[in-house]
DNA sequence: TATAATTTTGTGCTCGTACACAAGTTGCAC
DNA sequence: GTGCAACTTGTGTACGAGCACAAAATTATA
């Protein structure tokens, strides 16, 4: 004679049972997704699950669950206060909460511009033989003889920061370059004064402009779709200028020559995190009647957003990939709990106005 | 025979209870200070507590434990797609994370309009003796001395909404209504065409107009501090009219009326989360040359900023007000943990280009 | 139809702590 | 020496879920 919840107390798994008519062990299969139940018990226990809305009880669970996960990030090398910085903040907020659930994580940093240096990091985390893998997936050929690896031996991973949809990945967490590159075009455009001339910088590498990114490349596209879509072709000009990522002296001097043969240049966008590189130049120069926007919350960029250099920061909250990624494969992991395949962050339209309580919660705060 | 703790796993109660030479119970009296210990045993035991640094597994107690707390909300009524539902949103979620500490919630809902249904549901509050309190602090003699009595209680209390400053609240999760209005004068402003009429909607309850709320006050406030700051108030014609909440035919003539005798009007905003009422008219009137501005994602709101007959919509993340103010309680309670005493939410800018995938984590995914 | 193979389900112990209750010890009065 | 109270200590069960293993039910095979 097994008595049911008394009034108000919550849910416990053996409720559950009593209601199903079966024992806790079959109810903890289902939960657990591990197998052996009848299909019939399996539905109907899944039912009284989702309709009770079922919750199992943290602290039973940890304390009850013995096994370990050790999971591995591969990531570009992080600075303080840039865009993978943020990410890593979102992994390690992350890893706080699956710690108890005895979750560890070993982070690898390659450097982005380097393929031997990935595919050296890639070998050294099959290595490790991790549980399961969280990767910003740069170097598809890399990326795809990694993940060939990793299917086979049956490894779970999670890309951040871009998708690589040909391969069977967990989940994607990341940007909408494309729409976030129409929303810069909307926001430059409602500002600007017509027929005047718009600029879009771009910064290569040196012994790396093959790998222009796909994101700002993507940004791009959805900024030139936006004019598009409205016909305002016709009342901009636009132009481009290359800068390179090391060249200090000659960027400027490219900026001047362009400047000085555009002197309608009332837009600036940059489709990278580097528009603090531009606010730079314009601050030095003195040139204060241009619109410039950019990506990403780096420092300097807010600094330049603040004081008015900067017009517009656009973000898409790098916490959230960081974060969402690293919990899915726990949850995958402890819970063969599914995930989202898919999940855009949200487009974060930053002004001088609103940049000084913006947070990412969790992440800023407590 | 028993085992002490295997090389660099936690130390147990049990452990301490086998170098003392004594069992686990009389451990759990030391520690729990529950008297009737011989003095030598309360002495060793303790020594061999602060000598090994031992650490109650709080999963373990908490799984053990069964004293709980009872929190108590106290909110204006919600309707399904407004402000306060998803506040409660956030503190339903929240009410799921904490139920493992044995933390429960019940909810009471005040007519916002109607201090003696406030003063009624504090009372009741009272009569609950929780062992903590979530409000929306409206009618400030009220609550002033409901948080009197909570004080002398030691009731401790957490403001979601709107904040009282003159009291001693654990913490307030909130609005910057002031910045939010000038964040919206930004945006009207960029977009419109100079010497135009700008059309700012107030919404009265009849029997209540001395309660303008606070929030609205301020947001409009901050709009034309906008307007002062950068000296547009020559350049933009402000005029406001007053619509009554339950009048609907006659807010139709009103508005017909004020559009008639000014047809320059360019710009709508609404300091509250009504302006789906402008939109339903600006539709049935055909008028589309008319940039309206509001706040809040309520259903209606997306849908006509989607449709394209609201320009853009201004939100503070209600969901987080609630979700954070309820999990700062329970921790207090439940942890001693510490909570920043002001969190305000960040300002969220939409338009039709940015909302498609907005969310608020973790209340919108999973 | 009996028996083996397989699928499905139930049982019981575990995690580390709390707490009620039982049991043991001591001292003192008679 | 017995009885009894006061003090001290030990024991057992609960908390809720995980998981290995036992047991039962079903299906396949001879």
């Amino acid at each position: 004679m097994s008595e049911i919840k008394k009034k108000d107390e919550r849910i416990r798994l053996k409720d559950i049972a009593v209601l199903a008519n079966v024992s806790a062990g079959t109810v903890d299969r289902v939960i657990h997704n591990r197998g052996g139940v009848a299909p019939e018990s399996k539905k109907r226990i899944e039912e009284i699950l989702s309709e009770l809305n079922f919750k199992p009880n943290k602290m039973a669970q940890l304390l009850a669950t013995k096994k370990g996960y050790k999971l591995v990030v591969l990531l570009p090398e992080a600075v303080r206060g840039d865009y993978w910085w943020d990410i890593i903040k979102g992994i390690k907020r992350a890893e706080e909460e699956v710690a108890d659930y005895h979750v560890k994580t070993e982070i690898l940093r390659f450097n982005q511009y380097s393929m031997e240096s990935f595919a050296s990091l890639a070998q050294r985390l099959l290595e490790l033989n991790p549980a399961g893998v969280l990767m910003a997936p740069f170097f598809r050929r890399e990326v795809l003889r990694l993940t060939k690896e990793l299917e086979e031996r049956s490894i779970p991973f999670v890309f951040v920061d871009s998708n690589v949809e040909s391969v069977n990945s967990l989940a994607y967490y990341g940007q909408q370059s494309h729409q976030s590159g129409y929303v810069a075009a909307k926001i430059m455009l409602t500002k600007l004064e017509q027929f005047s001339t718009i600029l879009l910088v771009h910064m290569l590498r040196t012994g790396s402009s093959a790998i222009s990114s796909n994101q700002t490349t993507k940004r791009e596209e959805g900024f030139l779709a936006y004019l598009e879509k409205y016909s305002l072709e016709s009342f901009y000009r636009i132009i481009r200028v290359d800068l390179h990522a090391e060249d200090e002296s000659g960027n400027e001097e490219k900026l001047d020559g362009v400047f000085n043969q555009n002197p309608d240049i009332r837009g600036i966008i940059m489709f990278n995190s580097r528009i603090y590189r531009i606010a730079d130049f314009l601050e030095k120069r003195g040139i204060r009647n241009i619109r410039a926007i950019g990506y990403d919350l780096l420092e300097r960029n807010v600094h330049y957003l603040k004081n008015g250099m900067v017009e517009c920061l656009i973000a898409q909250r790098p916490q959230l990939q960081g974060y969402y990624g690293l919990t899915a494969l726990a949850r995958h992991l402890a819970f063969k709990q599914p995930s989202k395949p898919i999940c855009y962050m949200p487009i974060d339209i930053l002004f001088k106005e609103n940049i000084n309580d913006y947070k990412v919660y969790p992440f800023d705060v407590e």
